[in-house]
DNA sequence: AATTACTCCAACCGCTATTAC
DNA sequence: AGTAATAGCGGTTGGAGTAAT
């Protein structure tokens, strides 16, 4: 038991404290987190629990690399509001806001860094969507295209092709399975689903549903759950 | 084989927002 | 309304693993 004046470890979790982290989280709740520490007998801090509980314990998240869609989601969404992590995280069931932010450090940033460093083009994100999702590796595939058509000036793309902008029907990040099933879901949040509006360019990156009802930021994300879906990544 | 450079990601820190009293 | 405790967020760091030399 951790009594006041006891050291509080730090660093790495051992098997054995995962356990009984995990033990305390479900039998206690996930809230609370000085108490499910002390009471734990864990030495560590309630916020060190919520962390490792976050990032790595709980249930649901998801393991290993992310996909081309995931990657295509955080760019857009990144667009959109900037470093905000925990919100993009809320967009990518299983992902925690950790594991973007790491992989926008080491990944995307670097990117980023290419460009600046004197081959900067403003990105025009229109790549043609079979193009974008395919059979096979769909994220190589994915990074061919967007890099191969993302400006007007750059000619890298199959001789021939011609840029264009695609309307929302056709966005290359609806015909992932990933994205169907959020198209599926979106117009299931609206009542009167002919009131539930799109706005953007088109372009595939900058673009939002609308529902004049439905604040996505707001609700409950028991709703999207009870939707189907999203959740169900297997 | 040894060393160095680089990448990735878990974990920590400091700050702000929210909640409870 | 004010204060303390707690939760949440985003930035940063450190170490393990891997690639390059």
């Amino acid at each position: 038991m951790a009594c006041q004046g006891d050291k509080l470890r730090k660093g790495s979790w051992q098997e054995e404290e995962d356990e009984r982290l995990t033990a305390s989280a479900t039998l206690l709740g996930e809230r609370k987190w000085d108490s499910i520490a002390r009471l734990s007998g864990l030495m560590r801090s309630g916020k060190s629990c919520r962390m490792r509980w976050l990032n790595y314990l709980q249930p649901n998240l998801k393991r290993g690399h992310i996909s081309a869609e995931e990657e295509q989601i955080i760019i857009q969404f990144h667009g959109q509001w900037g470093n905000k992590w925990a919100r993009i995280a809320r967009r990518l069931p299983g992902r925690t806001d950790n594991e973007i932010k790491n992989y926008w450090r080491t990944h995307m940033r670097k990117e980023i860094q290419t460009e600046e460093e004197g081959n900067f083009q403003p990105k025009v994100y229109s790549a043609k969507p079979e193009l974008l999702y395919q059979n096979g590796d769909s994220t190589s595939a994915w990074k061919y295209s967007i890099r191969d058509y993302n400006s007007v000036d750059d000619n890298i793309g199959p001789a021939g092709s011609s840029l264009e902008h695609y309307e929302l029907p056709s966005l290359t990040h609806m015909n992932s399975p990933y994205e169907t099933r959020q198209y599926d879901w979106i117009p299931k949040l609206s009542n009167d689903q002919s009131q539930t509006e799109v706005h953007g360019e088109g372009n595939g990156l900058d673009w939002c549903f609308c529902d004049p009802a439905w604040n996505s930021e707001d609700s409950d994300i028991s709703t999207l759950v009870s939707l189907g879906s999203l959740w169900d990544m297997n």
